[in-house]
RNA sequence: GGAGAGGUGGCCGAGCGGUUGAAGGCGCACGCUUGGAAAGCGUGUUUAGGAGAAAUUCUAACGUGGGUUCGAAUCCCACCCUCUCCGCCA
């Protein structure tokens, strides 16, 4: 969402940075010309009001004075039609208008690359070399029910394809990884924990941008207004809907932990074998608020949060920026995060940090004030997965896979299971 | 699920259908006063949108949406939310 002034007055110079993203074209004409239909109504409808409002209060002071305001009283009953006419007309309009703001995406900022697709993204860093196998390693979908962590048969019959049980030592390493998640950040990274409703309403999925163009994506509750979450990044933005913080609070922190539920439409042929893409997982979120100045620095500390996560698994990964033409609907710049999984010889997304700049916060109406200038403006909103739970137990299981079919534990992690290997 | 109470500005809290965008208080900001401070006094203190170079001005907003009326924070209807008690429940 865009500031409707600022948005006004940089028509152009904005219409040419969104043809960056690709195949995205503004309609610059449509634009204005509704801009204008749409100024011209209230200026109309506000014209009369004033009018009705100034003769009200002349009716009022005539019949104090005893003066009889019938024909007065006539004539303005008369303005009240043509009012309502206007209004419908002027709100109209400014529907039309929202909605066509609502629908266009972020600016992407200046440092991304430019590019038509994921194709174009550019890696800005890599740790660690994926491992070498004197076997032939296998994917986690075979590896999984070998093992018996992992039922894919069973979850198909109680709901459905894309849904998993996990079993045994399997529940219990997702388990695991969601606490050493939650501890490293909390402990080492200074984010605050949080434990977020799965469920919000379509006021915040506004708020972060999921709607009004995602909802297909969405699991959406029957007789409601309510829906299952895609991503704790709702609630946790949200909780600061329509508030105004005070800029020495900031950049704030959270970190939450959430099952993500996801209609996966339109993606049917995709990632089918295994957890990679399920209706329902685990994600450990990073939301942080910050000032517009330092968002770009905390979106980098956030980046890297992400990837100690992963350094501390022992996970080899390779981190790109992802091009114009790749970023998401919200996103001024996005790091992809990607580990490397043996079982589909790849590196494969495994965190998402994005900056969002005003972008959620003026659809959320979320502010910042600061002292010294004694502004509000709106605040800067960034997260990122810290990271994908599911994803990071496939990485486990691939990269710690041995000869004998048994998984190797990392180190940081054997606290928390209580042992070295799942055999 | 049943019964009741209530939703007004940053906060508390008034508000006979007609200069109430909203009394009063608190808070906050600036100024006067003071050696300095407190007290005191004065001024200011919402958001969104329209017009304007600007000063400024107009419109809208008293949970939300409708309705009645020349005119609604005030009357009517529906819905939402919060609180209390009962029931049920992890």
């Amino acid at each position: 969402m865009y500031d409707v002034a600022a948005f006004r007055n940089n028509l152009d110079n904005i219409a040419a940075r969104l043809a960056t993203r690709g195949n995205y074209h503004l309609a610059v004409e449509e634009f204005r010309e509704l801009d204008t239909r749409r100024r011209t109504a209230i200026q109309e409808a506000e014209e009369l009001k004033a009018q009705r409002n100034s003769q009200s209060q002349a009716i009022a002071r005539q019949r104090k004075e005893g003066i009889d305001t019938a024909a007065a009283q006539q004539s303005v009953r008369a303005m009240g039609d043509r009012i309502a006419e206007l209004d419908r007309e002027a709100t109209a309009l400014e529907d039309q208008f929202r909605t066509h703001l609502a629908n266009i995406p972020n600016l992407p900022q200046e440092s991304v690359p430019l590019g038509s697709s994921a194709d174009d993204n550019v890696e800005v860093r890599r740790y660690g070399t994926p491992p070498e196998f004197a076997f032939q390693p296998q994917a986690h979908w075979d590896l999984g029910p070998q093992l018996g962590i992992l039922d894919f048969e069973r979850a198909a019959k109680v709901t459905g394809s894309r849904f998993a049980f996990y079993v045994g030592w399997g529940a219990k390493l997702e388990r695991a990884l969601t606490s050493f998640m939650l501890d490293i950040h909390t402990r080492h990274h200074g984010y605050t924990e949080m434990l977020a409703p799965f469920v919000v309403n379509s006021t915040s999925l506004y708020g972060t941008g999921n709607l009004p163009k995602f909802g297909e994506d969405l699991f959406k509750l029957e007789n409601s207004d309510y829906y299952l979450i895609p991503t704790a990044e709702v609630p946790v933005t949200n909780y600061f809907r329509d508030e105004t913080l005070d800029s020495a609070q900031l950049p704030i922190s959270f970190c939450a932990a959430t099952s993500c539920f996801r209609s996966e439409a339109g993606s049917y042929g995709r990632d089918v074998r295994g957890i990679i893409r399920q209706h329902q997982f685990q994600k450990v979120e990073l939301v942080k608020f910050t000032t517009p100045e330092q968002s770009y620095a905390q979106h980098e500390q956030l980046t890297r949060d992400a990837e100690d996560i992963l350094e501390r698994l022992g996970l080899p990964y390779r981190t790109m920026v992802l091009s114009t033409g790749d970023m998401g609907f919200t996103s001024s710049k996005t790091y992809d995060i990607e580990v490397w999984l043996p079982g589909q010889n790849a590196y494969k997304e495994i965190s998402s940090c994005s900056n969002f700049e005003a972008f959620q916060a003026r659809r959320a109406n979320i502010r910042v004030k600061s002292p010294a200038t004694k502004k509000s403006e709106h605040l800067h909103t960034i997260n990122g997965s810290g990271l994908a739970v599911g994803r990071t137990w496939v990485a486990i299981v691939e990269n710690y896979q041995q000869a004998d079919g048994s998984i190797l534990i990392p180190a940081a992690l054997q606290p928390y299971l209580n042992t070295d290997r799942i055999m």
